[in-house]
DNA sequence: CATCAGTAGTTGAGCCGTCAACAACCCGCC
DNA sequence: GGCGGGTTGTTGACGGCTCAACTACTGATG
């Protein structure tokens, strides 16, 4: 959509952006982790296990659809449900309609730990990214990342594992 | 369905940039790290480390410079130099004018490995990222992250161990 | 109704990062 | 000239993700 001349390389504001991008977002993203991990005891995955869950019927999903909405691995799924298990916030049922499916299920103390988490973690992103823009500009960044997700979904659509 | 006192949770509209931003986000970065390991044996960060070594003076940095010029753990670049050491990217070198320190040092085979790498990767950053957005919402994302790179990093400044 | 390609999910090894503790060194100060 | 607090870099245990191989089940097809 642009680059003058369609050149090999970035051109110098291109470039600053982004590196401003690579290190912004990993200070971001291990600074909302460390707050959740400090705070509540879960990780940012976790978290948004929580949050998908929370929004689904009955508070139950079935693994593959966990995977899916959050564009991860089965198996990073499968790890990051095991460890939730074991703390006691989800668990796993075998699916009624198919003998090969597994649904997650959020517990009493899982939720709770969500209503919990939840008000800290939202002022964090606020604080550290949302508040810092202008509606204008995160507008933007929304509109870039919806492009970005779709073309790198595309081409393995519905059922493919990620990789 | 949102704001209940205005400004504690994310408008609908922030709510879909910030989840578009995410899993954007990872898809991309795991994305480029794939493709440099698969084509070209080095991860990400290892190419951002020879990045910044091939843009100082002699190919070599401290490692403490490394370190914040990635914002990086300190241990982090510890750990990574020595896996490149080990693959002949890299050597270490005491540092001459103060006993505690280490610079690292790229080799010949570190420079011909970032040069045979940067074409497919540039070209990965553009397909993925850079030509799906106008220039203006590129730059948008820019300043975003710059400020949030700024704010996360005040108050340690110069020196601090990331954490 | 037996076959078999496809799908759901799990497993464990290996890699890469964090964290906390640590040794070695620097330097301002008395 | 030796204290003591700060800095540099390393170490190893641990956590979480990827990858490839695997089991178990499904469902279309002959």
């Amino acid at each position: 959509m642009n680059s003058p001349r369609d050149g090999m390389w970035l051109d110098s504001s291109q470039q600053q952006a982004w590196r401003a991008y690579i290190m912004g977002t990993e200070l971001l993203l291990s600074r909302l982790d460390r707050e959740l991990r400090e705070e509540h005891g879960i990780s940012l995955s976790e978290y948004e296990i929580l949050v998908r869950l929370s929004e689904s019927a009955d508070h139950r999903m079935r693994m593959a659809l966990l995977a899916d909405s959050l564009s991860h691995s089965r198996s990073r799924v499968t790890h990051t449900i095991a460890r939730m298990e074991r703390d006691g916030l989800v668990r796993r049922q075998a699916a009624a309609a198919d003998g090969r499916g597994v649904e997650a299920v959020m517990t009493e103390a899982g939720y709770r730990r969500l209503v919990d988490a939840a008000p800290s973690h939202v002022r964090g992103v606020r604080q550290h990214l949302v508040d810092l823009a202008t509606r204008e500009d995160f507008a933007a960044l929304g509109r870039v990342f919806d492009e970005v997700s779709d073309r790198l979904l595309e081409g393995l659509p519905a059922g493919t594992d990620i990789r």
